[in-house]
DNA sequence: TATTGAGTTGAATGATCAATCAAATTATTT
DNA sequence: AAATAATTTGATTGATCATTCAACTCAATA
């Protein structure tokens, strides 16, 4: 499935995922996505009945991408399963300091804003989160699964750290709490 | 300052906190805190020139009340520090638990929510964090401070932790990643 | 080449948005 | 009681919202 997508589809997508992520779902209009996308509403309605249709395309585009576009990487970079989290949590650290703070989580920001949803979006964001729970418990797995530690909870601290941390950093527009709170959890997984 | 505020102003206020707080800043709208408010357009932008300035004060309204309506409390309740601040993750608990997973941290979802903006707001909603910063801060510190701790590393961890685990929650509908998140920062704490 | 259907055009729709304002009412001060 | 100021009324504004649709183009197939 999803092999060679139409082009225009492609897009509308990639310019909505965009605008989603910098100015959060219901702040971005359809006008906006159609002007930068240099498409009429005609075409976007073609293939997505709703405004939330385009949602859900975004977050499948998202679940789509967590491999090739993260996961993928950073194993090839990092052959221990400690320093492929690390590796992850840098990508987020590199990512504040080039957009000077402004980046935050794509699907922590959505999770948040469309916290009342309670549809196949929800659903959705969280396939997303679900996704990357796997990935981090498949790499501490890998790394404590020998010793008396609790994977699954370690997981979700993890996942804690990542989303807390970025959102500190993002608000306070400085990198200190991020690294802070990052250094803590290393320390955290050192003992 | 602050003394004996209006009652019209104040019914405003607390309607548009509560909707900000279910629905988000920009899914709500004016005509929605008008009716229940039961106040007319003309009464709402008598006091506050417009949506912005009603969610500046929302804003403010929060960092008044973070002391007596949160802090206060829960230093009533618990004497010991460390205590203290699982007495605060355990309100995020019950509140979880009571809205059946739909209560979010109302600073941490505007923060993600008004990501983009750069003003007042931006400004109030670090106002917010800081507080709670500085609140974390001294529990850690009265607990910690002869030892060998960074404090205000503990304290973006801490912070990273509250928001992480109750987004978790919120998100996969159960309570289980935010009781295993906070149980793997209790472990934490204890070494 | 005729037919079909997917894709595109872009103006138009009604709903909802935040915000306005002159007039009326109520409260405060003189 | 008169004057002044603060507050409230509520219909109305123009802008923007997501969405629709009939007409059109173009590529694929028969």
């Amino acid at each position: 499935m999803t092999k060679a997508e139409n082009t225009t589809r492609q897009k509308i997508v990639e310019t909505a995922r965009a605008l989603f992520h910098e100015q959060g779902y219901h702040a971005t209009g359809m006008a906006t996505i159609l002007r930068l996308a240099g498409v009429n509403s005609g075409s976007l309605y073609h293939f997505f009945p709703s405004k939330e249709a385009l949602l859900e395309a975004v977050l499948e585009s998202y679940l789509g991408g967590l491999g090739p576009m993260l996961i993928d990487p950073v194993e090839a970079a990092f052959g221990d399963p400690v320093e492929r989290i690390f590796g992850l949590l840098d990508q987020y650290r590199q990512a504040l300091l080039m957009t000077d703070f402004s980046y935050g989580c794509p699907i922590g920001n959505l999770a948040l804003e469309m916290g009342a949803d309670d549809g196949d979006v929800a659903r959705l964001i969280a396939d997303n989160f679900a996704a990357w729970r796997d990935a981090i418990e498949g790499w501490l797995s890998a790394a404590f699964s020998a010793k008396d530690v609790d994977i699954s909870g370690l997981t979700a601290l993890t996942l804690a750290v990542m989303e807390g941390a970025l959102m500190q950093a993002r608000v306070a527009k400085k990198i200190e709490p991020f690294d802070e709170a990052v250094a803590q959890y290393r320390k955290m997984l050192g003992t």
